[in-house]
DNA sequence: GTCTATAAATCGATAGAC
DNA sequence: GTCTATCGATTTATAGAC
């Protein structure tokens, strides 16, 4: 029915307000620094409506993460297919870079057990983190066959080392020092990611 | 007086307990999920008497990180003056992947201004910091004078990548997925800071 | 200086009216 | 579902006795 379908239309933009509050705070301060009070005021409702829509805290970022890997999904599934493995490494960690570098990553702690168990917890987290990893893992594992990434490293090095740029606190020091652009600080830290700081 | 150097010894000693076990919890849980009533149990105080020592608890952790840069000159200093300049780096860099990983390098999140300010306000943590930094900062300029640093790579995005091994992910990542013990976590996360992803 | 006890403020979460 | 108002728990910090 119309009016049903268009309430839920309205629920869902909501949500996706609620989402895109969270996903900014996240970013700008993180999850224990973010107050669900503020995340209320920027969306512009009362808090205990927020909590209609989403049950806890830590639901509300594991719902920001979700948002951020389907994100990711996409830019994983629009590489060309042609491009060599080693490129679309590259390409998607310019896109982390970048992501972050606009303030738009959300950050998460990874000592806090109770946030832990609700992303474990989310199926669509769960799924996605494993569909973006396993793509990854596939390039990684091309790379290292036509020798363009060391075959020497182990495997999850290189993936671990390709996600932790996307909370590489590197980009935000050389962005606050003010000395570069957002252009070239991208760019110098893929290159040392993948080039490493020895001449070559 | 003798009397009264043994009583400011004991004193001392009993603030090296607190900030031992701040500079624990700091790395074990970060600054926010850290409490004071914690710290004061470690210690084996009240929580009073730990106020009496230090101010607040941003002085506590600004402690902790004037210790661990204590620590960090002290490895500076004590490296052979005859070492290549990229070996130094590397060697300062090894420590504290090693100081990391052992769960023992505290952490401070950067986005925290009240905490910023009582580091910036704290001339021991910025004299220590400045003299920390240009150290490495002289070894860099050096290290691409000798072509063993990439030359094109502007000095102070070398010296961030290497300061931000502090606080790096990966290697708590891989000491969790259980795969590498802490000697090749080491060695293959510091390959991959200088020598980069890709094959040479 | 160390303790017990508590103030003061904040935060996550909920009750209940509409 | 949205609101106002508030609970209950936690946390930083302090008062005051010893």
């Amino acid at each position: 029915m119309a009016r049903g379908s268009f309430r839920e239309q309205v629920l869902k933009v909501r949500e996706d307000a609620i989402v895109s509050a969270v996903n900014r705070l996240l970013a700008e301060k993180g999850f224990d620094l973010m107050t669900v009070d503020e995340v209320a005021a920027e969306v512009g409702i009362a808090k205990a409506s927020l909590y209609k829509h989403f049950p806890s805290k830590e639901a509300l970022a594991a719902a920001a993460m979700v948002r951020v890997l389907q994100h990711a999904a996409t830019v994983v599934d629009q590489l060309p297919a042609a491009m060599p493995a080693i490129e679309k490494l590259e390409a998607v960690t310019r896109w982390a870079l970048e992501v972050q570098l606009a303030g738009e990553m959300p950050t998460l702690p990874s000592q806090n057990s109770t946030l832990r168990a609700e992303l474990l917890g989310s199926k669509a987290y769960i799924d996605l983190l494993m569909q973006v990893s396993d793509q990854l893992g596939a390039w990684i594992q091309q790379a290292q066959a036509d020798g363009s990434i060391d075959p020497a490293l182990p495997p999850e090095v290189v993936l671990y080392t390709i996600f932790a740029r996307a909370c590489d606190p590197v980009p935000g020091f050389l962005k606050a020092a003010g000395q570069l652009d957002d252009q070239k600080i991208v760019d110098t830290v893929l290159r040392i990611c993948f080039g490493g700081l020895r001449a070559r």
